[in-house]
RNA sequence: GCCCCGAUAGCUCAACUGGAUAGAGCAACGGUCUUCUAAACCGUAGGUUACAGGUUCAAGUCCUGUUCGGGGUACCA
């Protein structure tokens, strides 16, 4: 509808001989400003040298002309305001419009593009922490939004097990292996201290037949350990429901020759040079303050490198879009990654960077320092197990990924039973109990229902939000921010319930009730359907 | 030093590209079950939007500066 209206406007300046400002077309705080409001005229103001209010008026009149069946009633008020009244017909008309369309309601034509989104992305050293979880929850349900325009999204894992932490990680399970066998051991100077590394090393003994290589850094053992570790790391996420596609890994890069590819094309192109035996990248040419290292004066490439051959090859294999997610800690590294493809010669303009902002995890009250190194975290598994995926899910995406994430692990426990999630949810399955309540009072079937019927205002504030569900959808498009479908819900919820302290469905009136059957089916329909798309189960009985 | 995020009710957070009287949830207090589910509903209370300027018809939102918190600024990832 704000489209629609948005249009409508255009439409009647398009005539005039001026540039037409931008404007907002948008639904009041207030309801005495109607259903819609603009501030166009307040914006041609400025252009047209006139008084708005008079502006205001000279549209209004043109609006009126064309007749619009759904709007009732159009009022000027000062400084300039247009505000739109809605008609209760349109309105009611979403509750056939829901059941004819049911899961594509309100769903624009597909857009049919091949999105990738990369996300979680942890090296395989230990179990994933809270932290990931944000990511791990925020990718899937951005992935779900993508899908439901239509898109064909590609959810990819791209880790790194070529480096010096997947040295620390063989070398701390060798020390753990020293230890299980009584000899005297040491774990490595930032190696590994949790208790999965115990395990491990007690099932890579128990295969070897207690036989350890000569190396603490093992390649065999390495990829024993990261194996095992990267198990539990994929049990976790299909715990929550996350599935990649796609997994991509550091190590594929140097043995198909795409890092040595990389700085091949970087040297014809002039933009590498040899300084005090390491190798850099005039990354000052891009803006940055200074040029950066790409390979160490021990050989070893930087992360850099690595990242801008996986990003190369994201781009040589053809997505319309690439979506990166990644944590506040990684936001001063995209732009390395951009000048060197830009270097390249690649354009950029396909990849959209997310930057979440952290996790921080309480617990009675006091901060816990999460590092999975040290190992002094609540696993996302241990967490999952805690208060059940549907809460896990819902809690990750019901902020805005630029505000700090506070999680309380005693709150999340203390309060499931009045969880936000569960409101949503308790809404869809008292839905669903009208619904068979209803069969058992012998109502088979309420198709002839007739919507005309549907005239309390507490029905026709359940219709109001459910008419603003394509704009939630597209909010949420476009700012890649689920948030918006929670808050949403939350609001749809509320109306629900409100109607139902108020009013009865299945009643003595079989007219009546008819008509709200069909009422109660269409936005049953709709919760689940916003349930769905974040992943969420949508209970029949609570 | 420089760069990126944030600062809104006691707490956790909203407020779509600047819009009209800044909203929810929790916590507090007071009401509502003979009914299709009280995991709900209604009401009360709670604010100088960190601070100081500026831009304009209009600023929580944009600009400048300051304070505080988080992150970065590595030949760590």
């Amino acid at each position: 509808m704000l489209n629609t209206i948005y249009s409508l406007i255009s439409d009647i300046l398009r005539d005039g001989s001026y540039k037409i400002p931008e404007f907002t077309v948008e639904h009041p705080k207030n309801s005495d400003f109607g259903d819609i409001s603009s501030n166009i005229a307040m914006k041609l103001a400025g252009v047209l040298k006139k008084n708005p209010m008079l502006i205001a008026e000279d549209i209004r009149g043109k609006l009126l002309n064309l007749n619009k069946p759904f709007i009732d009633r159009i009022d000027v008020v000062r400084p300039g305001f247009i505000n739109f009244f809605i008609s209760d017909d349109y309105y009611r008309s979403m509750v056939q419009k829901l059941l004819d369309q049911g899961q594509h309601f309100m769903k624009p034509e597909p857009e049919k593009k091949t999105i990738q989104i990369e996300f979680v992305s942890a090296n395989p050293t230990g179990p994933l922490t809270i932290g990931h979880g944000r990511q791990a929850i925020l990718g899937d349900t951005i992935a779900r939004i993508l899908e439901w325009y239509g898109n064909d999204v590609t959810r990819e894992y791209y880790f790194n097990n070529a480096g010096r932490q997947m040295q620390k990680l063989g070398e701390s399970v060798y020390a753990r292996c020293l230890e299980l066998q009584g000899k005297e051991f040491s774990i490595p100077e930032g190696g590994y201290e949790g208790e999965y590394i115990k395990d491990i090393a007690a099932d890579y003994l128990k295969e070897k037949n207690g036989k350890l290589p000569e190396n603490p850094a093992d390649r065999e053992l390495i990829d024993f350990a990261s194996d095992k570790i990267f198990k539990i790391i994929r049990e976790t996420l299909l715990k929550l429901r996350v599935k990649h596609d796609v997994f991509s890994n550091e190590r594929d890069l140097y043995t198909s020759g795409k890092i040595d590819e990389v700085l091949t094309l970087l040297r014809e192109r002039d933009y590498i040079y040899d300084k005090d035996g390491a190798i850099w990248f005039k990354a000052a040419r891009f803006g940055a303050e200074k040029d950066r290292v790409f390979v160490k004066s021990s050989g070893e490439p930087t992360y850099r490198l690595p990242d801008i051959a996986y990003h190369r090859e994201k781009i040589k294999r053809g997505f319309d879009q690439v979506i990166d997610i990644f944590g506040a800690d990684h936001h001063a590294t995209f732009p390395d990654v951009k000048a060197g493809l830009e270097a390249m010669g690649y354009d950029t303009s396909g990849i959209t960077v997310l930057l979440h902002q952290f996790v921080t995890l309480t617990r009675n009250g006091e901060k816990v320092k999460m590092s999975t190194r040290k190992a002094n975290f609540v696993t996302l598994d241990e967490l999952t197990d805690l208060v059940g995926v549907d809460v896990v899910r819902y809690f990750y995406i019901m902020r805005t990924m630029d505000s700090h994430l506070n999680f309380d692990i005693e709150l999340a426990q203390k309060e499931s039973d009045e969880n936000p999630v569960f409101y949503l949810q308790y809404a869809h399955a008292r839905m669903n109990n009208i619904l068979r309540h209803s069969v058992e009072k012998g109502i088979d079937s309420y198709d002839d229902g007739d919507i005309s019927l549907l005239t309390e205002p507490e029905i026709l504030d359940v219709l109001k939000v459910v008419a603003e569900f394509g704009e939630t959808m597209e909010l949420c498009r476009r700012t890649l921010e689920p948030m918006h479908l929670t808050s949403y819900l939350q609001k749809l919820a509320t109306a629900f319930h409100k109607f139902y302290s108020v009013h009865r469905v299945v009643t003595e009136d079989l007219d009546l009730s008819k008509a709200r059957l069909k009422f109660i089916h269409a936005v049953k329909t709709l919760m689940a359907e916003g349930l769905e798309i974040l992943g969420i189960h949508a209970p029949l009985l609570m």
